[in-house]
DNA sequence: GGGTATTTGTCCGTATGTATG
DNA sequence: TCATACATACGGACAAATACC
């Protein structure tokens, strides 16, 4: 008989106890394949439970595998050779696939605060979701998205961020990259596309694996250069005006029009507008998208809950220019909507009944927070950085004065923990007069992000002396 | 096993649902006395309730004295010809007016019947995701698919449909457009593409529209005509061998080694293999994939939950030959995942814990079911028709005998609710010798079904004798 | 060798505790 | 507090396999 000790005391289940207890022999070997196990009979008076708490435990490892049922007869181990196999590949793999380890002080520019999700809400919506009276969600939706959350996201992006559309506009995706794809549907990839430089690697990399030209187009801290856009045969620009990825700039009125105007001069000129952490702005006033501005039908608005809500969530949005709507409509509106039904019901529930607007203003608070704490540890550093782009966003600018082999200074701080990117990583062509550190600071702590800059101040301190010595 | 639909998101307690139902059918005499009601177990698993909640039905039954309790053998069905009289409250349940412009007889062959959608399941999975304190799946995840998924999915592929490959081979999207498209990307856009004639439309509408040239390959009762394919200049032929949509042929073993070793004569040969249906398979052996098959790495191999589990779920695979995986790791693994994690995490555990092969069994059951009541009142037509395609998937074809305007047939079917798609509109080029009807039954109960049949074989008289006229 | 008692998997109804709203 | 639903655990009934006379 096989000896185990139960518990009842314990929360855990009696037939969980079993399972595990027979699951770990026959998996560590003790109980070999065709071995029997004792009735469930025996068993049960044996451990002094009921034959159905045996039952229970019997069924749920005759269910995974681990055992085979002979009727009348008893319960023979099976053999779990494969089973083993499996696991043994899983463990390896994730040794492999986690090999990405992350580092105690990441000061990623993505990633997002995932403590302070409203798991609560989000489940209860889920529930209701589930319960409410329409399975009609399960069955296949409209093709650019459930009018109800497209709805939603009209008006929070009208309100909040003055752009002017209707929901029929707006189509839905999951992810920019699935949205830019659909995009170059529309448009075709005979263009040329001008990026700012540096900018967001991932759409960088999208255009050009879709087969398109890409061009990068210098910035001042006004934002993209209008001049040289209009000197290059670009025709579609790819702009985050609000707050420039990675360098933070805002883009100023002025330019705006002038990147409206140029637009506006030809045919077949389009802007894309990336509106990616658009929620996050500390100090003055929000600036308005440019897409509000916009006549002429140019500008193609595009967004995501990524950073506001969740990664995971994946929910993007696009809103098209009527021209380029009625090309959708015509060609592509055939693609289902690649976003979860369930997802978008829960999404627009939760915009709907205000909760939305709660979470980005106690994430913005959050955010701020962590924004001003990591100032004021930068002042350690007292005049030898400088610091750009920290009224808005999930991350800042910093150059540090008097450092020159940056890549030792990266491999070094990589070393003691400190993960951090340098902008010269996200430029297209060239590189950038002065090397700067992007410091993202949305999934640090403030015990992270001292100890974290601790770090950086006292190799800066290192690399510095070193230099001058 | 009765067939009763719960509505989980109605305010009526389930146990009260289930009460009602069983008390009707012992009114109206399709339970009759001494007729041993399910087990509460078994019904309980059934119905994807507690069987606390079956209980509660049951013994509301019995205090009222419709059943009667044997303990230890079961619940059986009492002599209820005196409480007849006494509670005849014939009372209606409430007329919810349809609200949707759904024509009320639509024999659509898309759709899945969610009565059986297993909510109380799902909810608690997603519980589970929500609460587990991993708040990791709320970050940004595995390009391809979360691991934990992916195994998943690859040991359920290769246990019943025989697909070999490691979990690194399936890349996860949501929905097989956009599965089409990366693998657009991954292939290139410069091929010629064979599809079967009547085929998918859907995905032809994916390939056009991605610029490939499409051609057309004749169909025999084997399947797509391999002579046809070589002498074409084809280099990707998508197929359907399982279960060919729509006419439901089903490959043969030799026409498949012919297929694969068409695809083994050029190195740019490929073959798309789209298992769209192949949970559902009434009668005979299930056929393994052709993937299983393939020694050359030729086979993408395709599949979606869509149709097993809800269309709204949106997560499809594909499989990749190694040869085209390290293409899609090398130039597109920077694509983000376009599955929610949350849905990948909950499904990852409803096939882990055995749900979906639970579910599968009892849609299967159900479909079944709804297929030999559709064949059953089929026969009233005699042998004015020809049925195909009736062994699998969830239509079937039905040839009309004498039928000369089928435009006018099928307006007229329509003006009386009845919604038929005809197998010509399937057709990339040329019609068929024989216009069928494409007779869907996924989403109809037995009573629609019965009306449905009866309006056509009506209409059917009408426009047969009018022509014999 | 054939009948019989025992063992065994399997199925059954029942009872109690707990989470949720 | 109460209704609802689920999780856990209990012991009896049955038929097939097995052991034993």
């Amino acid at each position: 008989m096989l000896t185990i000790g139960i518990d009842t005391k314990k929360k855990e289940p009696i037939y969980e106890q079993i399972y595990k207890y027979i699951r770990n022999e026959i998996k560590n070997g003790t109980l070999t394949r065709g071995t029997r196990l004792p009735s469930s009979r025996k068993f049960a008076e044996y451990l002094d439970v009921s034959r159905n708490t045996i039952d229970l435990a019997y069924s749920q490892l005759l269910s995974e595998g681990y055992v085979e049922s002979k009727p009348k007869k008893g319960y023979f181990v099976a053999d779990v050779d494969e089973i083993l196999e499996i696991s043994d590949v899983l463990q390896e793999e994730e040794e492999t696939a986690g090999k990405k380890e992350t580092l105690p002080y990441e000061f990623a520019p993505s990633g997002v605060d995932m403590g302070h999700f409203p798991y609560n809400t989000w489940r209860k919506l889920m529930k209701n979701v589930l319960m409410d009276d329409n399975s009609e969600i399960f069955q296949k939706g409209d093709s650019s998205g459930d009018y109800e959350l497209r709805e939603a996201i009209r008006i929070y992006l009208h309100q909040s961020r003055g752009v002017i559309c209707n929901s029929s506009q707006i189509i839905l995706g999951s992810g920019m990259e699935y949205l830019l794809l659909l995009l170059s549907q529309i448009l075709g990839t005979d263009y040329t596309v001008g990026m700012e430089n540096p900018t967001y690697l991932q759409a960088y990399r999208v255009f050009t694996q879709l087969g398109y030209k890409v061009l990068g187009i210098s910035m001042n801290e006004m934002g993209m250069r209008i001049d040289e856009l209009a000197k290059s045969d670009v025709q579609i620009a790819y702009v985050t005006p609000s707050h420039q990825y990675p360098t933070g700039t805002v883009m100023p009125i002025n330019r705006r029009s002038a990147l409206l105007k140029w637009a506006a001069e030809k045919e077949h000129r389009f802007i894309i507008e990336d509106d990616y952490d658009s929620e996050f702005r500390y100090y003055g006033k929000p600036i308005p998208a440019l897409q509000g501005n916009d006549k002429n039908g140019k500008v193609i608005y595009m967004g995501t809950f990524s950073k506001a809500i969740a990664p995971a969530i994946r929910v993007g949005y696009m809103v098209l220019p009527k021209q380029l709507l009625a090309i959708y409509q015509e060609k592509l509106s055939f693609y289902s909507c690649t976003v979860s039904r369930i997802d978008q019901a829960i999404l627009s529930e939760f915009i709907r009944e205000g909760h939305f607007e709660r979470h980005l203003n106690r994430m913005r608070t959050l955010y701020k927070g962590k924004n001003q704490y990591l100032m004021q540890q930068l002042k350690i550093f007292g005049e030898d950085i400088i610091v750009k782009g920290s009224s808005a966003g999930l991350h800042v600018l910093v150059e540090f004065k008097g450092l020159e082999d940056h890549d030792r200074f990266e491999k070094s701080l990589y070393e003691k923990g400190v993960k951090i990117q340098r902008i010269s990583h996200y430029y297209i062509t060239g590189k950038p007069e002065k090397e700067c550190y992007i410091l993202g600071f949305a999934r640090l702590g403030e015990t992270q992000i001292r100890e974290g800059i601790l770090i950086i101040k006292d190799l800066y301190d290192k690399f510095r002396i070193r230099k001058e010595e």
